[in-house]
RNA sequence: GGAUCGGUAGUUCAGUUGGUUAGAAUGCCGCCCUGUCACGGCGGAGGUCGCGGGUUCGAGUCCCGUCCGGUCCGCCA
């Protein structure tokens, strides 16, 4: 027996009882004759004390931090109390010790606040999950494992494991591709998701399907996005988009539940992807805050539907001012108390959106002072009066700064969502521990290639258009004469039956309502540039499979390690993963990728040319 | 594909307008210490300043290239 407790579990009722403990030293305390030691496992950290009489046996048998120990004694009462810890009122009196694994001095510390650097502590990963702050997040990531799998139970959905050797169709992201030795210049490719597969399911009548499944996505990666990451796929049959919101609203609301013991009581907020894009610039908005965009001016190729409402804009029509009028695009926010911005604050701001990653070639503001006074970065070309209207337009309270932005509609749109989200998170509006839903609903169906010069699927080809739109999508031929006429093309304004799920401004979800008809499917296809040959090269498995009666479904996807690292609070995904990769896609602890052997390629039958 | 920040002791970092023998903290090693828990005290070892080239009397410092890492844009149906 290596062990009759664990290092988290003992305390004073213990007191007098003889136990073994095993597990890492964390630190050696020296004191004279007498030497503490902190032994650390997976539950805790009990202190050990080592009395004079093994003296002699800590000179022969040496500890040092990590090495792996076992030690016999009696759980005793200390003298002197820490309770910072749970097992703080006792310590193990040792009587025997034994040495189970030395270990070598290692590079950082494993503690909370190590000294390691984030290269070191991947470069050694192992001794990284040894750190408590580590620990927990793989803990939550369980955690939140567990309550979607229970949920999901409890709803009747059934796991069932899809293959992740696959067909390549190089639509949307870049396949990750494993050559076949038993079939020589093929390939298999890694899912990026199961999609298809659970469409079979609901086309054999399992009719609710989901998994917590590995995609594998070849695209360059940031902090909250790796090469292989985790889904929880489902998918129903027999669904509306109502359905899929409710029972998927009860998956997160039961996370939040089992994991960080929130009762979400209230109603999930919902928006349409155009007003998302009206009021915040993106379609992932974070609504922990207001600070909603003012529209001032738009071009009137787009937002069809909100034309008469910045027709009223102060600034819709001619000012004098050259900046605004020759803008495609003027947008605002109104920051809270912030009027008392200084020159210096203000110049900071406008580095700010000069950046390159922003882009803007400034920024104007007006402060609208809480003494009812007014004063803008342009007041050479208005009165006070105009200044008080846009004021007014803008929404703004006194003491509010506001800040607008010109320039081209798509980059001004993301500049001011930028914005708005840096200024909230400077006011500190953006809070870890708040937590706020939202469905996007009715994103465009289509969305334009500006490089292929033709109209991709936003979410993905099997996404279904708003009945009331499907003539539009067939009956409008696809070709576009004028790259830059986009916007007036048909199917720009063709909406889908697609959902994401928003949290605190990431996605964390989304799925659609998806295309059951071979007929719909083709047209899907056609309408995507894809020619019949290709559609039956590609896809020929799914539109046969549509014609042995396949039942209306729909179907969500979380992200599951965002999921994780939201509610974790962190940026990074990284942290809630045990062995994730670098910037580079690569895997620092095994160096991988690397070369593989000449007798590999032989098999293979590959030769390499690289460039 | 692009932008940007960084690379100095085992580790985290400092290092001034280019100028003597490159520092601190922590870790490591040794000695002292019977109630510590970030123990304390004394002493010690530890450096290819990422790599290559250039400018200069002289380069950790300036320039060019390159490699590695972080963040972002493009990309991510």
């Amino acid at each position: 027996m290596y062990r009759s407790h664990t290092c988290g579990q003992l305390t004073l009722a213990n007191a007098g009882n003889k136990v073994t403990l095993a597990g890492w030293v964390q630190t050696i305390r020296k004191f004279g004759s007498i030497t503490f030691v902190d032994l650390r496992d997976r539950y805790g950290i009990t202190q050990l004390l080592f009395n004079e009489n093994l003296n002699a046996r800590l000179d022969e048998q040496p500890l040092g931090r990590e090495f792996v120990i076992q030690a016999t004694g009696t759980v005793n009462e200390r003298s002197n109390k820490n309770l910072n810890i749970a097992t703080g009122e006792i310590e193990l009196l040792v009587d025997d010790f034994t040495v189970l694994n030395k270990s070598a001095v290692p590079p950082f510390t494993i503690q909370d606040d190590t000294d390691g650097g984030d290269d070191l502590r991947m470069k050694y990963r192992f001794l990284d999950l040894r750190r408590n702050a580590v620990k927990k997040n793989l803990e939550l990531r369980y955690a939140v494992n567990r309550a979607a799998r229970n949920y999901l139970h409890e709803q009747g959905f059934i796991d069932i494991e899809t293959p992740f050797l696959i067909k390549s169709t190089p639509e949307g992201a870049r396949d990750f591709v494993v050559p076949s030795r038993m079939n020589p210049g093929q390939f298999y490719a890694l899912p990026q998701s199961p999609q298809t597969f659970k469409q079979l399911l609901m086309v054999s009548g399992y009719d609710r399907y989901y998994q917590v499944v590995k995609c594998f996505r070849d695209e360059d990666l940031r902090a909250d996005r790796q090469p292989e990451f985790t889904q929880i796929d489902c998918e129903m049959a027999f669904v509306e988009q109502e359905d899929i919101l409710n029972m998927f609203e009860g998956l997160v609301k039961n996370i939040f539940k089992e994991v960080k013991d929130i009762d979400y009581t209230d109603t999930v907020s919902r928006i349409t992807w155009e007003d998302a894009m009206w009021h915040y610039g993106n379609d992932k908005p974070d609504i922990r805050f207001e600070m909603k965009v003012t529209n001032l001016k738009v071009p009137s190729t787009i937002f069809i539907s909100k034309q008469a409402e910045v027709a009223q804009s102060p600034l819709a029509s001619e000012t004098g001012f050259k900046v605004f009028d020759e803008a495609e695009t003027l947008l605002a926010i109104a920051v809270p108390n912030a009027a008392d911005y200084s020159r210096k604050q203000t110049d900071e701001l406008i580095e700010w959106v000069k950046r390159p990653q922003i882009g803007m070639g400034g920024l104007a503001f007006v402060k609208v002072n809480a003494d009812g006074t007014i004063k803008s970065s342009f007041d050479k070309f208005f009165d006070e009066a105009k200044l008080k209207t846009i004021s007014t337009y803008c929404n703004a309270q006194p003491g509010d700064l506001i800040l607008i932005l010109a320039g081209r509609e798509e980059r001004t749109r993301k500049a001011i969502s930028d914005l708005r989200m840096y200024m909230a998170e400077r006011l500190e509006l953006r809070k870890k521990d708040v937590f706020k839903l939202l469905w996007v609903l009715d994103f465009p169906l289509f969305e334009y290639a500006e490089e292929d010069n033709r109209w991709v699927a936003r979410h993905h080809p099997f996404t279904s258009p708003k009945p009331d739109q499907i003539a539009t999508m067939i009956e409008n031929n696809p070709a576009i004469e004028n790259a830059a006429e986009y916007l007036n093309h048909p199917y720009a304004n063709i909406k889908a039956n697609a959902y994401d799920m928003v949290l605190n401004g990431n996605e964390i979800g989304g799925g659609s309502i998806r295309i059951y008809q071979r007929e719909l499917q083709e047209k899907m296809f056609a309408a995507l540039g894809m020619d019949e040959a290709e559609q039956q090269h590609k896809f020929g498995f799914l539109l046969g499979a549509f014609e042995y009666g396949a039942p209306p479904h729909g179907g969500i996807a979380f992200g599951f390690d965002r999921l994780c690292s939201i509610l974790g609070g962190s940026e990074s995904i990284r942290d809630f993963i045990a062995f994730p990769k670098n910037n580079s896609g690569r895997d620092v602890m095994l160096d991988a990728p690397s070369a593989i052997d000449d007798k590999q390629f032989e098999e293979l039958q590959i030769k390499l040319n690289l460039k």
